[in-house]
DNA sequence: ATGAAAGCGCTAACAT
DNA sequence: ATGTTAGCGCTTTCAT
């Protein structure tokens, strides 16, 4: 049986308030004396402090709560959630924090995960590219600080990337290449990432004067198999545009793969774009032209942003970060124009 | 303030543990109509089950532990982390845990981040190719249920995979082609899988009646980084081997970023082959060999067995997976012999 | 300066 | 069948 406090009070035939005092350095100052007496037999019992016992009255338990865009399945495996969650690990690593990854959401009863969310192991939640219905978002605010990345419609502190101007640079940088025949692989439409590049590229086409074809209009939904399938009907068309815009690179990169498979060249016969310059878009053959995204950062920010939210009371300001333009290999002049 | 179930039982003129079991559906029953009116009340005050307050009594958090090699910066990007975490949350969620993921090492006080690990937030623990050391470890095993992922010199439960077999494989592969002065790009000697697979190498060596040349041993640290500063160092020299075995596909990548930027053509001038089969290692230019090795599965096993460790208090068996080589373009004859 | 004791929210043994 | 009560391990107020 793991040691207590009362053990080390009643060995030493003082207080269990005193060894508390000791233990924690105040807020009742102890005599230098007493004090090394209760440290040497709590060392001797092999004495751990038990959290839980403390956050019951404290209802402080350092501990931050990640809430996967749906608890999905392989959700570590996406770029977005690598990237975010790498800030906001350093970050808690820093700031004295642990994070604990929410799993377990059920669409069948929502009200069950917001019971888990509130249950008092966590004293904030990072809501990573919020799906939650915002009904149930807006019940949490009264109860427990959030933050949210990637979500502007959220009525929440905000942590994300400047998803209009980065798309209008990718339309810009196509354009000034001689395209004219720009087409969309959306992402998920149920983000708000999904949702603002695609109404972006749309802003970008009408501000250039080009035409907005939904025959180039495809859904990705973020994955490499999503851009895979929508490339076996993109290549097998004969009317199809000199450029894509993707709405991430995963999806890109299977866009890339159904055109090395259909033998169409890239960038040669099409200009494919990505977003948000992970790993893969600069590895892969060819490198893909993409927006960098501060992933790592806007974990970091929330993070950050969050404790301070905790710890003060004062709901804190969103940050929108700036994109950058990578240009790459993947896109060229239009062919005719060669 | 929240409500409680002492809120709930004076609404009704009954008692706390009627409530509660009317709330837990038992171990005592309780009959319908008490149930009904204390589930109602409790939607009426908004009440919420304090897992805290719960896992002070029961001992149990539903909460798994994940203590990363070491608490260590950017460990989100790495492919091993991500494939292992992917297979625990994905497992949680079905076992109906969360996963609380450890920071705060701090190399200077180990003991406090032991207490950490065992402050009751967590039923168990899974370290993921340990760094820590193993006095810490064993002190560890009295309290508190744990498994290990790809290090069988811990005295725990352990899985991972088969190291020895896969590099036999990759050796056997460059062999088979021809190659005769195989290098190694070892990964960290720190870790049991970087030992292990240089360890590997060098018995593979030997068993095909090969040299071990010690010039054609380097350090890459599983990093990008380090591949790449081991390639600067390797494309200078005259005598280098016709290939490299690298001990993971980052580091192959940062070899092969340097080979590119030294204008050594792979695999033409040089075969180099990787291990994890990680994404870029299949979306590079070229493609790169290399073993996979089910990371995901590595993580759900260790999930499965952990939670059924401190169901039943049995100490279950590890498990080591088998590997895979997938031959891709970034090995070919040694030039020589074309 | 120190000890006694209340109580955080909950479960479960004990009592009726 | 239901209520009373003793804690879980800790922090902190109140009393001395």
């Amino acid at each position: 049986m793991a040691a207590t406090i009362k053990d080390i009070a009643r060995k030493l035939s003082i207080s269990t308030s005193t060894v508390s005092y000791a233990l924690n350095g105040g807020p009742r100052s102890v005599p230098e004396e007493v004090r090394v007496r209760v440290l040497a037999v709590a060392r001797e019992l092999n004495y751990r402090p038990n959290q839980i016992a403390r956050s019951l009255i404290t209802r402080r338990s350092n501990t931050i709560g990640v809430v996967p865009t749906e608890a999905s399945i392989n959700l570590a495996v996406t770029p977005y959630f690598q990237g975010v969650l790498n800030g906001i690990l350093n970050t808690a690593e820093i700031l004295g924090h642990d994070v604990l990854v929410y799993t377990r959401y059920d669409v069948e009863k929502p009200d069950a995960f917001v019971d888990t969310l509130l249950d008092g192991r966590a004293d904030g939640l990072i809501f990573l590219a919020p799906k939650i219905d915002s009904h149930a978002l807006n019940r949490l605010a009264a109860e427990i600080p959030f933050v949210v990345t990637s979500d502007e419609r959220r009525n929440a502190p905000n942590f994300g990337c400047d998803n209009a101007s980065g798309v209008r640079k990718v339309v810009d940088h196509l354009v000034s290449l001689g395209h004219t025949r720009i087409g969309h692989l959306a992402g998920n439409l149920e983000m708000a990432d999904g949702i603002d590049r695609c109404e972006a590229y749309k802003g970008a086409l009408a501000s250039h004067g080009l035409p907005i074809c939904e025959d180039w209009l495809f859904e990705g939904h973020f994955t490499s198999q999503g851009g895979y399938n929508a490339g076996q009907h993109v290549f097998a068309t004969k009317n199809r545009p000199s450029a894509i815009f993707c709405a991430n690179d995963d999806s890109a990169l299977g866009l890339l793969r159904a055109a090395w498979e259909k033998g169409v060249r890239v960038p040669d016969e099409i200009s494919i774009v990505g977003f948000d310059n992970s790993p893969v878009s600069s590895a892969s053959f060819p490198p893909i032209t993409t927006v960098r995204q501060p992933l790592e950062e806007i974990g970091a920010a929330a993070m950050t942003a969050l404790v301070n939210f905790i710890e003060t009371q004062q709901r804190p300001d969103g940050i929108s970060f700036e994109t950058e333009l990578i240009v790459r290999d993947s896109t060229t002049r239009p062919q005719e124009d060669i």
